[in-house]
DNA sequence: GCTCTCACG
DNA sequence: GACGTACGTGAGAGCA
């Protein structure tokens, strides 16, 4: 019988039951593997109270549950900026989707979504339908958006208040009737779902002069009439956004949708589908009421395999055996491999090279692997040698030719429907790239195990393979060597080759396979997603990039500090009296405490005097030695690690000097910089900054610089919630003159320079995780003293003290700690008796601090190449809260802006932060200019 | 390969 | 009551 007269149909809200009862609900799991389960099991209660509430009057003849496809719809054309302030879905619950519409199908009721529309939309259009075929409707829902469609035989239910919701609640809710709802939001506008609308009005406004106009067409085109200035300029200056509003609120009823009415009616719910979802779901309760209620015995539970620690669950496995293992050497062969990772969807690659370093280094073979067990190693340029010192040019025979391997994997390696899976893919994608492939998208073991383990072990391939495959994997050492006598990849021969690169891939995939459903158990997909994967072609390009460094520059420093030192030299073997290596800070010791027997020689661990700049700092009002040494050794730094170091890094080719970043280098989430470290260039003597004088721009560019102001105080701030502090934040006053006047009780007018110092130095021991002893020691002050400040800076401030002790506490309940945005660094030593449970403490305080700053920095980072696509700049290094750019001296102003307002928004929106985050610029021909 | 020292945030 | 402490890094030089 077809849907008219008489019938009655139900349309239920999916998407807001299924947020509503995420929210409701403690975060539930599924007890054999940990899946969230919490808004499914909300959803299933919710669904399943409605197929049995006993409301007779309004009982459905016809029933559907909607869903909300996707987040990109058509209003999304009207207005890119449509519910851009969203936050981000917890982790934890975007892959419950998928269970909410199995259940509603299990249940046997119809499941409707559609792409490019919202639910409201359908929910409209069968709205619509149904009264035009003469029923009546009610939809299952509280949300105001939907309120537009009440009225004439439209009218709705909030599910948990059990309220009907008709023309009078509209009413009362907007101030107008139903057909006029769009009307007052298109001119509210909503916060929610960033609907403009009009500046200054709000749902009251509206609704008046709705009332008074007839309808918002009426009243624009009346605006002029208004009387008072400020609604009749909101109006005025703002009708198309206000237009623009009312397409965005106005639901669609009439959307393409090719399910009929009929298809819905209420259909009984049979026993077996919903007894089997209810079971794989692990639903005990639910199942027996339902159960119960269908006179059908509940299923017996079976006996749950509980992994024994959450973190590190042991796979399976099966054993490794290189007889899985395949050289291949013809194109039929890898045409084979192509169609089998085509087939599958993903596939683990692995490059075996000539050097670590990825700028010099040239492709030698490729790995491959799709399941476990097999992989395959194809040699492109493996060369003869060995035994021959310098080896033969040659290249071995029967390897495929390397551009038509790279031309037949390059779709592959390219395709976005292909995962490529990696262990350390920054590596892999700046070889690639370098031979014109871009990879992607891609995931990459080591960043999962670091989002799930940061702090407990290390990421690199081989403690992973040892941990949690329980295999060892073939050393490097056994094919190349080590020491003088060490070879590199391409003269390594094929067969060993093979074993040795087929089984990285192996191991690769097997981890993938592994850490896949691991990181949602452990809650960090998010992080993984979000603040580690997204980095590698970002940083992959700033590395490739490189920076412009002088080595005239450089090689005049070095030259002048050579002199230097060799007169301080002689200088210091004149007043010691003998010759001895100043570079020895074990003959300097003995120098120092033996010979001239100056006081305070302490032995260290290793029965060494301590000779240390805080050391000799201390000794150089008893003699002159200690100074000479310290200047000396100043110089010696400069020179050997940066004017001369930096010089053999200049890469021939490009003239620029190529870091490369640890993604995982820092537990708390930082980046590392290596080879060179270019994170530690010297700013903060004077001798030292002008090593930053020979990092240029080339001609017609500048650099730019842009840093974090006092990012982790304000961090601080927030986390801590200490208001005086954030409010001076936010009024931009200068914090540590801020901290010493409310710590000494001095104006800060009164201020002088070494009162804020001393301040200076305690907020930043709160940072590290203050202790009497290392404030006393950093301000060279007795303990007692120190212990003093911090007692009263603890009474001023009490949040800090507060957040110090629940940060130890969460860590030694959890193991862990987390920043803002969900990040965990582990905390193994927190419970450990002794000295470590010190250490542990402090650096339990200090990483969600330091933590969330990386974090912060990580996401402007990842932001950064789509905001300045435009511009002619390039982002080139990072050092921990500074970006530095190169730039057409032109487009200088146009990248600070963009840069700027992308790092100082950074946070959002998965975090408002209470403090605001500025960013200060500088710009000029040098870094040390650009400061 | 370990230890000491020192450069940075 | 003593222990030993500011947090996070990387690199070069000396020394065994």
């Amino acid at each position: 019988m077809a849907f008219g007269k008489g019938n009655h149909l139900h349309l239920i809200d999916g998407s807001a039951f299924i947020f509503r009862a995420y929210h409701a609900l403690p975060p539930l799991t599924r007890k054999s593997d940990g899946m969230p389960v919490g808004a499914v099991a909300g959803f299933c209660n919710l669904l399943w109270s409605e197929l049995t509430a006993t409301r007779k009057e309004t009982a459905p003849t016809h029933l559907a549950v909607i869903f909300d496809a996707g987040s990109i719809t058509f209003r999304n054309a009207i207005y890119d900026q449509y519910k851009a302030n969203r936050p981000e879905l917890p982790e934890d619950l975007r892959p419950q989707f998928i269970y909410t519409r199995k259940a509603t199908t299990a249940f046997n009721v119809a499941c409707i979504e559609q792409d490019g529309y919202e639910a409201d939309d359908i929910i409209a259009t069968f709205a619509r339908r149904a009264r035009e075929a003469g029923g009546t409707v009610t939809i299952i829902s509280s949300d105001k958006d939907l309120m537009q469609l009440v009225g004439d035989g439209v009218d709705m239910l909030d599910p948990m208040k059990n309220k009907r919701l008709g023309v009078d609640e509209v009413i009362e809710k907007f101030g107008v009737k139903p057909n006029r709802v769009v009307d007052v939001q298109a001119l509210a506008g909503d916060s929610v779902d960033n609907v403009p609308g009009a500046p200054g009005i709000g749902i009251k406004t509206a609704a008046l002069l709705i009332e008074e106009y007839g309808d918002l067409e009426t009243l624009l085109a009346r605006a002029g009439e208004i009387k008072q200035p400020k609604r009749r300029e909101a109006l005025v200056d703002n009708a198309e956004l206000i237009r623009i509003s009312k397409r965005l609120v106005q639901l669609d009823d009439d959307m393409p949708l090719d399910v009929s009415l009929d298809a819905l009616e209420v259909k009984p719910v049979e026993a077996e589908p919903v007894m089997a979802f209810l079971h794989e779901m692990e639903f005990t309760t639910l199942t027996k009421r339902v159960s119960e209620r269908l006179k059908v015995a509940a299923p017996v539970a079976a006996a749950v395999n509980v992994p024994e620690a959450e973190d590190a669950p042991q796979a399976e496995q099966l054993p490794f055996d290189v007889a899985g293992y395949e050289k291949i050497d013809t194109m039929a062969a890898l045409d084979r491999w192509i169609a089998r990772i085509t087939e599958v969807g993903h596939v683990a690659v692995d490059t075996e090279t000539t050097s670590l370093n990825e700028m010099l280094a040239e492709l030698v073979g490729i790995s491959l692997c799709v399941d476990a067990g097999q992989a395959a190693y194809i040699p492109l340029g493996h060369k003869q040698g060995g035994g021959d010192l310098f080896g033969s040019s040659e290249l071995v025979a029967g390897q495929l030719p390397l551009d038509d391997v790279l031309a037949a994997l390059k779709p592959v390696l390219e395709d976005a429907a292909i995962l490529k899976i990696g262990q350390n893919m920054k590596y892999d994608w700046k070889i690639f790239a370098r031979y014109g492939v871009e990879i992607a998208p891609l995931d990459d073991t080591m960043l999962m195990s670091s989002a799930m383990q940061a702090g407990l072990n290390g990421h690199g391939m081989d403690a992973l393979s040892e941990k949690y495959l329980g295999h060892t994997c073939i050393p490097i050492k056994s094919l190349l060597g080590s020491g003088k006598a060490q070879i590199t990849f391409d003269r390594v021969g094929i067969d060993d080759a093979v074993k040795y690169a087929a089984e990285d891939a192996d191991v690769t995939l097997r981890l993938w396979q592994l850490f896949k459903p691991q990181l949602h158990r452990a809650r960090v997909t998010t992080v993984y997603e979000t603040l580690e994967r997204p980095l590698v072609p970002v940083l992959a390009r700033m590395e490739m990039a490189g920076v412009q460094v002088d080595r005239d520059t450089l090689s005049r420093m070095s030259n002048a500090f050579a002199q230097k030192m060799a007169g301080l030299e002689a200088e210091i073997q004149e007043v010691a009296g003998v010759p001895f290596n100043v570079g020895s800070p074990k003959q300097l010791g003995e120098i120092l405490f033996d010979k001239l027997a100056l006081p305070g020689g302490e032995k260290g661990k290793t029965g060494a005097y301590a000779t240390g700049a805080d050391v000799l700092e201390d000794l150089a009002t008893e003699h002159k030695l200690p100074g000479l040494v310290l200047d000396w050794r100043q110089l010696s730094k400069l020179k050997s690690t940066y004017t001369d170091a930096l010089q053999d890094h200049i890469n021939p080719d490009t003239g620029r000097v190529h870091t490369s970043y640890s993604i995982t280098g820092a537990v708390t989430g930082r980046l590392a910089s290596t080879d060179p470290n270019l994170q530690n260039i010297p700013i903060r003597s004077e001798e030292g900054r002008r090593i930053r004088e020979a990092f240029v721009a080339p001609k017609g560019k500048v650099l730019v610089s842009l840093d974090y102001s006092q990012i982790e105080l304000r961090i601080l701030a927030h986390v801590a919630e200490i208001p005086s502090l954030q409010q001076a934040f936010k009024d931009g006053i200068d914090i540590h003159a801020l901290t010493a006047s409310e710590m000494f009780n001095v104006p800060l007018a009164e201020m002088t320079s070494d009162i804020r110092r001393r301040a200076k130095a305690i907020n930043f021991g709160v940072i590290y995780g203050i202790s009497g002893f290392g404030l006393a020691r950093n301000l060279r002050i007795p303990r007692a003293e120190a212990q003093g400040f911090i007692d009263r800076y603890f009474e001023r401030f009490p949040g800090i003290k507060e957040y110090m002790s629940d940060t130890v506490a969460f860590a030694q309940k959890n193991g862990f700690v987390q920043t803002l945005f969900g990040r965990k660094i582990h905390t193994p030593e927190i419970n450990a008796k002794g000295p470590g449970a010190g250490f542990a403490k402090r650096a339990a305080i200090n990483a969600p601090i330091q933590g969330t700053a990386a974090d912060v920095i990580r996401r402007a980072m990842i932001r950064m190449p789509a905001a300045i696509a435009d511009l002619p700049a390039k982002m080139l290094l990072q050092v921990h809260d500074e970006l530095l750019f190169e730039v057409e001296e032109a487009a200088v102003e146009a990248l600070i802006k963009v840069a700027k307002d992308v790092m100082e928004g950074a946070s959002h929106p998965a975090v408002h932060l209470k403090v605001p985050l500025t960013v200060e610029a500088g710009v000029g021909a040098t870094w040390a200019a650009a400061h």
